[in-house]
DNA sequence: TACATTTTATTAGTTTTTTCACAAATAGAT
DNA sequence: ATCTATTTGTGAAAAAACTAATAAAATGTA
């Protein structure tokens, strides 16, 4: 039994670099690599190496001093926390232009995550498939969702009508929301959703490119 | 002159937040509506009002006691802090499904950002046009961006690739970057880059849907 | 086996970010 | 002109995240 089962909650911090870490044991596994020094994993996937350990410790005593870290014993633990085992079948709402982007990756490189079926409003598109999927209607969505056991949908509809999309999507008991329209909707409080605004990360990278990281463009930058 | 000229640098925080802000003014502006309060703009956009108040106080005394913020006065101080009056000349590098889908939409009601023009490596798109904008060669990169004036790249390159593609774009002195393949790529101190990996953020929420936010399921929110 | 080296896990300290809560300022009513 | 109700801007407190530094533990070498 691990920590996390008796203790404190896992910092929100913590919890959004676990994908990372996940990501990159599978990678060093992949190479044939059967240990990791916190040092030696920081430099790849740039995190300090401080980081990285507290954020391991959270999980239980993973590593053992003098050597570092079990790469397989971590990706057991990993696997564990993010569930890997158990597949997340998803549903994507809104097949515009990125929505039939996602529909044609559908997570290439990822065993664990599915876009199992997909929805819009438009006849023209309805009935037809990307990718062996085929576009439902959204007025069906309840039923298929259920029908499909969906975990989790990734919305990529207009903004103006995304309100009512994940009306929709929260009526039928989804919790779990990755939402590409940029304008807040409203959800009930027990609905995570999470947005992704192209337009503003451009922004807020332009932003810190013009004015917060202007001292390590004059070469003033302290060390890494 | 506004305090930021002055005074410290503004928090990493708080500029996350201002495209946020600022995008939210213009919808204001578009319905006709001249002063907002801390409190109704929290609603709008889930920020606390504390927050808001705070974030906006690093770039002067922008709003009146009893009254709010003048809607316009706002938009007319975001606007110059993102410099919205010049245009942004965007690259896009790597013209797969992803990269075809942004260029489709090329941020269709973002007057301020703009992708310019589009490279790849693949002699079948070479030369090809998506959305009015001709595909380059990745060679020419550097030639290209600096005829255009390109300020910003956006990378969709397979992962495999994307430390050459972005070796490549870092030579010609660009040196903010919005990259979509997920694994991490050596860039000089002086460059800024951000990465977008929707596989993680998907995880992320997930992670959070299953584990963090078990309380809110059970009933025990707290209040809004 | 003993010992010098390495590296973790953690304690303590720092910085950053958020939140509280209220004096001061202003609005708008009378 | 006065008064009451609002709402800002900001000190101060709290929470969260990050970093430094080190004791303890384990490694691996002699």
């Amino acid at each position: 039994m691990n920590k996390q089962d008796q203790n404190k909650p896992i910092p929100k911090a913590t919890a959004k670099r676990i994908p990372l870490y996940f990501r990159y044991l599978r990678t060093l596994q992949e190479s044939g690599v059967i240990r990791i020094k916190s040092k030696e994993f920081s430099q790849m996937i740039q995190v300090p190496s401080a980081t990285i350990r507290r954020d391991f410790s959270h999980f239980g005593e993973l590593g053992r001093s003098g050597y570092g870290y079990d790469v397989p014993y971590l990706i057991e633990v990993f696997s564990e926390i993010l569930s890997t085992q158990v597949e997340k079948r998803i549903a994507l709402v809104g097949v515009g232009n990125l929505g039939k982007a996602l529909l044609k990756n559908n997570f290439r490189r990822n065993e664990n995550l599915t876009i199992m079926c997909a929805f819009d409003s438009d006849p023209e598109v309805i009935g037809t498939c990307i990718n062996c999927v085929e576009i439902k209607n959204i007025h069906d969505f309840s039923e298929v969702a259920k029908k499909e056991g969906i975990t989790a949908v990734i919305t990529t509809v207009p903004s103006k009508h995304a309100q009512q999309a994940i009306d929709t999507i929260v009526a039928s008991g989804i919790t779990a929301i990755l939402n590409f329209a940029p304008d807040r909707v409203k959800v009930p409080e027990h609905v995570n959703i999470q947005y992704i605004d192209l337009t503003t990360e451009l922004q807020t990278l332009i932003y810190f490119d013009e004015h917060v990281s202007q001292v390590n463009k004059l070469g003033l930058a302290k060390k890494a």
